[in-house]
DNA sequence: ATGACGATTTACT
DNA sequence: GTAAATCGTCATA
């Protein structure tokens, strides 16, 4: 069972909070599932939030899946070595969008080891919360690239998201991270993680 | 054509 | 805490 398009069909505060607690669901090609629980998101606003790609109506080939159909999946690539994956919202031409920030990995943990493992020093080994705790590190474990961008949650065999089984418990909210350039919108509340999960970034 | 800069992560002092 | 890694995109010329 997955999310639905008119579970999209939000603003993307709403899809934000309502993503916490729901499992990402990412088949590879040998068909390996890997998943996880979504303990960190947040939401960007369109035209007017001066953090999101879509800011003052801006439109490219970069960014033209966020105006596209909810649902679907925003994969950019930055920093020229790291990728992040949003989940489209809202209505048909507005460019709205939550980006997934980390994960509670419940799939695939060996697969995730083996994609998040580099070279690093004996003192510090991969633990199992640095898996999926950062939006680049999450693709990085579950193989999401550009190849993927634009693809169709609801229908699609690679990824999707599976509703939420349970209770999720307290939830905090704050500044977005990693956008202290955006004037005014740098400091609204529009990041949501489920509060005290040792899985969350920073 | 050129230069600045990321919705980040990692290693190192 | 600070800095390097590394390259597509965008603004300016």
């Amino acid at each position: 069972m997955r999310l639905d398009r008119s579970a999209y069909r939000v603003d993307s505060p709403t899809l934000a909070q309502a993503l916490l607690g729901c499992i990402l669901v990412r088949v590879l090609d040998d068909g390996l599932r890997l998943a996880g629980r979504i303990v960190e998101t947040e939401a960007y606003c369109g035209p007017e939030d001066q953090a999101a790609h879509s800011r003052n109506g801006h439109r490219s080939p970069r960014n033209e899946v966020m105006y596209g159909p909810p649902g679907l999946a925003y994969v950019y690539f930055t920093y020229g070595m790291h990728h992040c994956v949003n989940v489209v919202c809202g209505e048909v031409g507005e460019p709205v969008a939550v980006l997934i920030r980390a994960l509670e990995p419940t799939e695939g943990l060996a697969r995730m080891f083996a994609n998040r493992a580099g070279k690093r020093p004996r003192a510090h080994p991969l633990r199992e919360r640095d898996l999926c705790s950062g939006p680049a590190r999450l693709c990085q474990a579950l193989e999401i690239d550009l190849r993927l961008n634009g693809l169709d949650l609801t229908t699609d065999s690679r990824v999707w998201i599976e509703p939420r089984r349970g209770e999720i418990g307290e939830v905090a909210n704050t500044a977005r991270i990693g956008v202290e350039s955006a004037g005014v919108w740098a400091g609204a509340p529009l990041r949501w993680c489920l509060a005290g999960s040792a899985h969350a970034s920073r």
